[in-house]
Order: structure tokens, then sequence, then C-alpha cells
DNA sequence: GCCAACGTTGGC
DNA sequence: GCCAACGTTGGC
């Protein structure tokens, strides 16, 4: 059974409807370890819940699919990337990244609000870190948060 | 290795 | 725009 998760992405830098428009996308800029060392745990086919931070409302938006297992993220060696990092080589690459492909995007999104007023989610990683931006979804929570979307 | 200072995330 | 929570950096 494919592993579930859930990634944020900020509103305003890649959305879901960007993401439908192509397909699929490189995850890159990840530049916290934890979060990198989920991606790198990701297998080809887990399922992602799409979560937009910085919304009105911030909320589970849609559902995106693991399409390519981790790799380095070579934003991380260009210079004129916001996401460079001098301390990333092509030896140890430091930071990694994965490809996600579009699945569906929900009528209605599941607003954090929503998933913290439920019980059965006060476990979530996203109710206790709020910060983490690649985390661990349970089978379960995964269930529920689609039940939600209707 | 501790911890203060600083920077970032992200909800509100 | 504020600020709490958290992560990272760097002096000692």
């Amino acid at each position: 059974m494919p592993s579930c998760w859930l990634m944020k992405s900020e509103l305003g830098a890649y959305s879901i409807d960007d993401l439908r428009r192509d397909k699929k996308t490189c995850w890159e800029g990840v530049r916290n370890y934890r979060a990198r060392n989920y991606m790198r745990e990701m297998k080809k086919g887990d399922r992602v819940l799409f979560y937009h931070s910085n919304a009105k409302p911030s909320a589970v938006v849609g559902l995106a699919r693991v399409v390519r297992e981790s790799y380095p993220d070579l934003y991380a060696q260009d210079k004129k990337s916001k996401y460079y990092d001098p301390r990333a080589t092509a030896d140890n690459p430091r930071w990694f990244m994965v490809d996600v492909g579009f699945e569906r995007k929900f009528p209605v999104p599941v607003s954090l609000a929503a998933i913290k007023a439920s019980p059965q989610l006060k476990k979530m990683v996203l109710v206790n870190n709020s910060r983490l931006s690649v985390q661990p979804v349970t089978e379960r929570e995964f269930e529920l948060v689609l039940g939600m979307a209707g």
C-alpha cells in the first residue's frame, strides 16, 4: 500500500491550478531537513494531499501523486536561483526533490479550521507542527480528509 | 555542546 | 501586519 503525505505550497507561489495545467511538477526549494528526509522516503505512486498555505482560508485543495522518486535539487547549485545554497555541491547535493503529478482538485477545499475542528484529526502533523512543509499522513487521516472533501 | 540571536513560516 | 513557533547560525 502506498504511503500518504501532505505537501504545502503557498497559494501565490504554486497552486493546484498550476499543477493541473502543468500535469506534473518538480518539488524544488525544500530547505528543511525533516521535510527533505520525508521526500527521500517517498515512493512512486504515493498519494499526496495538496495544501495551500497563506490562502483564505488555508486548506487542502486536492490530490497529487508521487511520479518520480527523490533526486538532487539542482536549484541549490544554481547561483541565479532563489533556492541557491552555496553548501550544495555535485558530490553532495544536500537538497533533494520529487516530482508530483496532478490527480484531482476538490470541489470544496478542506480548510485548516475544519481539520482542526475534527476530533479524529487531532494528531495530524498539520495541526501539531504547522511549519513543516512536507509531512506524513496516516491512511486514516488521508481517508478522513477525502471524506470531508465530499 | 549550550544557548542567544536571528530569520522564516504561516495562521490570524 | 503582527507575532508565536520553530529552525539555523555562530560565539563562547
